[in-house]
DNA sequence: AATGAATGAGTCTTCATTCAT
DNA sequence: AATGAATGAAGACTCATTCAT
């Protein structure tokens, strides 16, 4: 009765099809917004009918978690690039660092404008559920800078007054801040020139151990 | 043909009819969002039937401007308080300022949590006109800060160095952080002191003067 | 308490201000159609506020009636034009005046394409009264075709043998067709000097009384 | 993927539903007429949900072209009878067919009132594509009317002299003055036999090779 | 597992009509 | 008599969801 091989394959094919919805999804969501599209764009970018849709998520709501996360493993990604777990060991090297993020962050708007849009403005009005899992994401962002605060304050390099948690925070927001900066672009006359300077300086002097 | 009292007075009622249309629906899209109330709510809550919204404005879009503005106008009030105009002539003064409009920011969020919600997070994916006005608005408090912080400059406790446009988005960027965290309350062992103590030694430390 | 020369006076106004009403009307649905206009509509162009239609007016279908005698009335100066009453005493100026009434048909057509489009198109899909008020109009206009026809027998250039009534009817047939082609105007090749020679002489053939 | 045998019954139900849809709609606005008529009132005549007429067209409008060619399906079928491309080789053949063309107008007119109601009247004044369709339609009749003239003429029993076009346009114009006189049934003391004759009459005067 | 026809709750919008001033 | 604010019935259309095949 229960082939074990064909249930595996069965498996298989089912896991593809919800990624390949799951990615249909990701880009309609960044490029339309989520309210805007329905069911019938989802499936239809997927190449399946929206009765399908079904078989893989209880309802519209369903599919959002995943495009969520999606997200944020693109970003991920796109952000701190291949020396993702490489660790500075200076002020200078820490510096160069968030330079090269910031760097990025402008790329990412300017090839995706709609990612960053979609979480920053978007996502959070959906429902209490998006936001939670927007944190949740973001949370790990901030252990993670919060441990690399810890790190930079064992290597030396950064103030050992600082308070590690408010520290972390401030790198991230500083990120946001770059992030808010390549959404307006030009505007105001801020070039990213002006914004990587300004943004580098005031961290290494909020930050570095030196006066 | 005109009655000029009978005219002013009607102007007068149509003016009260429509700002309490707006305040209802300022009120509705605080606890519910844009998206998810419709024209019956704001009408019902205003006392009205839906059709008299329509004698006020042409559709449901068209009620969004005025309750950005609302909201713009209410934040400015909150955070800047009494003191809105006075200038700060020390380092000091200026530190205290700032701690005090977060702590009302705090206050703010915890009173009205819809209302940086909406603003922050769900405004924006409306549409893009939205987007405008609130830049639009932005770009107020943001020119305000920037008048800060030339002042500051003049009076001769800020840096004379810095740039004048960054160092205004970074005062902006230091409200958002400290409404973000607001908005988080106390996860992550975020306090509302530690955040204000950092916040202002950030600033201090960036923006002083003194080394 | 009643002062016999200012209710005069008013009666006056009242009647005045009815017939702008109907003017506005008239212009409005031969613009634009009965059924796409607003009491809004009538009662700006008629320079007064929607209120006051419902002063002289039950209800929007009320002012029709008046509308389509002012219609017809019109359609009666344009095509009998100057020489309303006069009688045609030959075959040749019987024929001859059909002539001028379908060439003043297509000038009407020409020059108010929407009075004849209201009348022969919109008018009756109102309601049935309307379809009443036109055939009894229409019927005013029988009976004159039916005199006419005869007058004509009497005169003797019309043949003797003719069933009035029905000669009657393809008199107004005929004009009704000169109508029909006058409103597509050159589709089909058909030039209003084709259309009026051939119907006269349908006319002609059909019910001169030489054989 | 494709299932042949389940994608032709599918399509088969479907057009089964839309012609459904159509009878529907065609029911109803013969009788109420479209403007009075509701998307709802269509789909409950039905038998199914609004939602389901919106899946077979794409908005109310829409339906209408599709009635009215039902219309002139429904017409043809009624007027031209069984002898549809039968074809008359005397005068006498050519006029018995016209009587019994005229008799059946009276048929159809006293069978349903509102289809000729309808295109006479209501139909053209809701939106200039269905005037368009309609014309399209008659246009059809027109260019049958003028091969009819053309064979007569051949044939040698109507008048080589003839303008077709014009004839032809007279022969449907017979025939709407005919549908017109049975729209108004017995008034103004005109009986179907009466106009039947004289109609006869005319044609043969005004068309015959005879003199 | 996939399909797509059917559903109907929900929403916006229009406009004829009423009525207090 | 004139005004115009208020009303609400009516109607078109969308789309998430269900379910028989």
């Amino acid at each position: 009765m229960s082939d074990p091989v064909r249930t595996a394959r069965r498996a298989a094919r089912a896991e593809l099809r919800r990624a390949e919805l799951v990615s249909a999804a990701y880009l309609l969501v960044m490029t339309r917004g989520f309210r805007t599209i329905g069911v019938d764009d989802i499936a239809a970018a997927a190449g399946v009918s929206h009765g399908t849709f079904y078989n893989y998520f209880d309802n519209k709501r369903d599919i959002l978690d995943a495009v969520i996360d999606h997200c944020f493993d693109h970003i991920r990604e796109r952000l701190l690039g291949p020396e993702a777990d490489a660790d500075p060991v200076s002020m200078e090297a820490f510096c160069a660092r968030y330079a090269r993020v910031i760097d990025r962050g402008y790329d990412l708007v300017a090839s995706e404008p709609g990612l960053v849009n979609f979480l920053l403005l978007e996502a959070s009005s959906i429902d209490d559920g998006v936001i939670e899992r927007c944190l949740h994401n973001a949370r790990l962002y901030g252990v993670q800078a919060v441990q690399q605060v810890s790190r930079g304050i064992k290597q030396g390099f950064l103030d050992p007054h600082l308070d590690v948690d408010i520290a972390g925070e401030v790198l991230l927001s500083v990120l946001v801040s770059a992030l808010f900066s390549a959404l307006r672009a030009g505007e105001d006359g801020l070039t990213q020139e002006r914004v990587r300077l300004q943004l580098i300086t005031f961290l290494s002097s909020a930050l570095s151990a030196e006066p």
